[in-house]
DNA sequence: ATAGATTTCGGCAACGTTGCCGACAACGAT
DNA sequence: ATCGTTGTCGGCAACGTTGCCGAAATCTAT
């Protein structure tokens, strides 16, 4: 007795098994997609032996053929982020069970790299883009360009203003407005906010968020306590000037509602480094779906966002803009609640 | 004066300059690529044109054609991991400097998926493959026909024994050995060790490392201080049984090694959870590129890998792979030092 | 002036696949 | 017997690009 070996060493195309079963190319073709022309027994004969051969059809051909890959595009600022590596696992979920590869792209925060990663996932034939706008994007003509071409958008989380498709957020304004109003009810009233650049959407959200809390509560808005971070948290002396700035300020505010896992952990950093205690001397709120929040010293309160459905909604959103015809769409922007947990950085002091 | 539109709307390919120019498709594509058989002036006619029109070659077709895609696919266990972002950061660093793309993929510590990925990445043409093992890879035929049929493939981090190729690690044995070394100076002499599937290369070589310094120590290795967590941590309630079996053990450890950013960050809370006290109950080392390791309660001490320096190296092994001619390769494998920084974690108690 | 060399370009095929059209046989209906 | 129908299949073209071969025109050398 001899081992059959059922495992292919060699490439094998449609072309073989033509050759092979003595058949055109066009005949195999149709009898593996069980084309009802092609004699059952026939059928019967090319599916097996394309079985026995481990037959797979070449994507690359079916991609210049169709012009579409059967895979979408995912641009974010930074894998290195809980936040949008949990929406990638939304991404995936929703995308692997309707036949749909996830490709995966970092702009680190440039436009620059926006671009080229836009350029290539285009050019790769992605069916469409799920983009969270980097730091540095306020021109987004590549989009438009890209959308008007045929290629489906949604943008999530770092949403451009301007721009008709759908949209999937947290709903930043809540979020802020709770924890800013949750630090007022603990007892701060100089509360400062370290943000991402200021032409963001989430900047924008939040920002309102926090200002109408302190308006509510009748706390007036203290510009100088409002800190942008144009590089979104990339560059470290950024923060560290904005972060120095508020410490070092006059009238030292007594609360930061930070936004971001990297403007969080800097500013915690920053603050201990300088001698200051969470919270007795600055209080913190991080806009973070940081997974340590509860391990860190002290344990940080903060404003979590629905990463994995956020991913979920996107794709599922893209997905039907792929899939449906050229129907007159409605776009929406979808909003999702955010969850405020409270721990131990931004409790009330017992001496206040 | 009307505005010249410079921006093109439609895709246009080789063909459309060929009629644009009244040339033959042949020489537009030598005349782009500069070939000396091409008129000087065509020559410069038709890249003005291309330039002007904004031609980009289609990187589908030349994939089809020359069965390459100048791009590398990565398949590592978890994005949201800060060691394997950084790699991927070191990768990227290295690939697009040599003209190479980066494609990631996620095996979510399971063997089917892993194998998804492959085919997937393997099917789109990639040049080569970097990859770290799910922690259920044992069986590496799919890593082996993709060799055989000449596919470059460089393991780091979760590398396989019996492989013939290039492999980057960190130096797992001395990194361990150094903070089981540490705790032992520190005071600690029941040390218990946390960590991933038994038959992953960095389990082995960690174990080794503990054991080492045990026996150096002559502390005798007590096997049931030792757990495995065969998914690596995925699965919440392994690592809680696991730690809750080392914290309930009648003799219970005054130290836990723990491997992995999930394994230690699910440690320290199922320990504190546990209304123990970290160091003065149970210290803890982790073998983590955490970032937020300084900010812990308590600071973390951490075994760092050099996980962006490994990305780089495993990635310039990689193309030396794809772009050297088949002269016959003689396969390293790349021991990188890690850095054990010290905190509060692991600090001996002032009453010991 | 003629043969050969050089310059400059076009045509064809191929990569793997599918859509479209046409071919041919067998069949039933008139 | 003739015609249209049905069932099966093959051939060709196309997606965008490049390699190979050949062809025409011009130039060089004798």
């Amino acid at each position: 007795m001899y081992k059959t070996n059922s495992t292919t060493v060699e490439i094998i195309t449609i072309k073989d098994i033509a050759k092979a079963l003595n058949l055109s190319t066009s005949t195999v073709s149709r009898a593996l997609r069980g084309s009802y022309e092609i004699n059952v027994e026939t059928k019967r004969m090319v599916m097996e032996y394309a079985e026995r051969m481990n037959y797979r059809p070449n994507p690359i051909a079916l991609s210049l053929k169709e012009n579409r890959s059967r895979s979408i595009g995912v641009i974010v600022p930074e894998i290195a982020n809980n936040f949008f590596s949990q929406a990638i696992n939304g991404m995936e979920s929703i995308a692997y069970n309707r036949g749909y590869h996830v490709v995966i792209s970092q702009n680190h925060e440039s436009y620059e790299r926006e671009l080229v990663s836009t350029q290539y996932l285009a050019q790769r034939r992605v069916d469409g883009l799920l983009v969270s706008l980097s730091g540095e994007s306020n021109d987004l003509e590549h989009f438009k360009e890209l959308q008007s071409k045929g290629l489906p958008i949604v943008f999530f989380d770092r949403v451009p203003q301007n721009y008709i498709t759908h949209k999937v957020t947290a709903d930043n304004f809540a979020g802020a407005y709770q924890a800013t109003e949750h630090l007022i009810q603990q007892g701060y009233c100089r509360i400062a906010h370290l943000t991402s650049p200021s032409w963001l959407s989430i900047t924008y959200e939040r920002l309102e968020g926090y200002k109408k809390a302190l308006q509510d509560y009748e706390i007036p808005i203290e510009e100088s306590y409002i800190k942008y971070c144009s590089h979104g948290g990339m560059i470290a002396e950024e923060v560290e000037n904005a972060v120095l700035e508020l410490i070092r300020h006059p009238v030292r505010p007594d609360a930061i509602f930070a936004a971001g896992d990297r403007l969080t952990t800097s500013c915690m950093s920053l603050v201990r480094q300088e001698g200051l205690r969470i919270p007795d001397d600055v209080a913190i709120v991080g806009f973070t779906n940081l997974v340590t929040a509860h391990l860190l010293n002290p344990s940080l309160s903060a404003v979590l966002q629905p990463a994995f459905e956020m991913g979920q909604l996107a794709t599922e959103f893209l997905i039907d803009l792929i899939e449906r015809p050229k129907t007159t769409i409605r776009f929406e922007t979808k909003r999702l609640e955010t969850n405020l947990v409270i721990r131990g950085s931004s409790m009330r002091p017992a001496n206040k």
